[in-house]
DNA sequence: AGATTGACTCTTA
DNA sequence: GTAAGAGCCAATC
């Protein structure tokens, strides 16, 4: 839970930020700090998203574990850091279960194809088009998603 | 109240 | 290619 107002609107900004992401695909907590116009906290990011809350019942947080798709978040390089044991296979089950496919290198650590998985726009597809005059703005936001894949490997 | 940590990334050397 | 330093700042000790 933030300590400021300040730091709140930075909290909801990452989660709304991390939602745009699509399904199947990834981005890095430098890209969805750069999308935030705050290219230089990376780290907040990940601040954010280590306190993000469960869907445990009993709690009524407006954004939590189940709608924010925090595991298509990965490192600049598109690899799982481990911040706890189990916590990075969890990641990439969670990523797995989605269609993305995760590899681990030599050193045992697991990443994710930047170059087919990346999500790196230039700018959230909720600011896509808006001009200066439409300031931020948000409404409810509808769940269920329907997804058809149809992965093919470009050679 | 002061010091350290950490779901990061970039620049230098 | 690897290693170290800087920047960032809420959370935590």
């Amino acid at each position: 839970m933030p300590r400021s107002d300040e730091a709140e609107w930075w909290f909801n900004a990452v989660y709304a930020a991390v939602q745009e992401i699509p399904r199947g695909k990834v981005t890095s907590y430098g890209h969805i700090a750069r999308l935030l116009g705050q290219p230089q906290r990376p780290r907040q990011v990940g601040v954010c998203l280590k306190h993000l809350p469960s869907n445990e019942p009993g709690t009524s947080h407006y954004y939590h574990s189940d709608n924010v798709p925090w595991q298509r978040v990965l490192n600049a390089k598109g690899m799982i850091s481990h911040r706890g044991p189990g916590s990075a296979a969890r990641q990439a089950a969670a990523l797995r279960r989605e269609g993305v496919r995760v590899d681990t290198d030599a050193m045992g650590e697991m990443y994710v194809d930047l170059a087919r998985y990346g999500w790196f726009p230039d700018r959230l597809p909720s600011e896509e088009g808006l001009t200066e005059e439409d300031s931020e703005d948000e409404d409810g936001e509808g769940e269920g998603e329907s997804e058809s894949e149809s992965e093919r490997v470009g050679g």
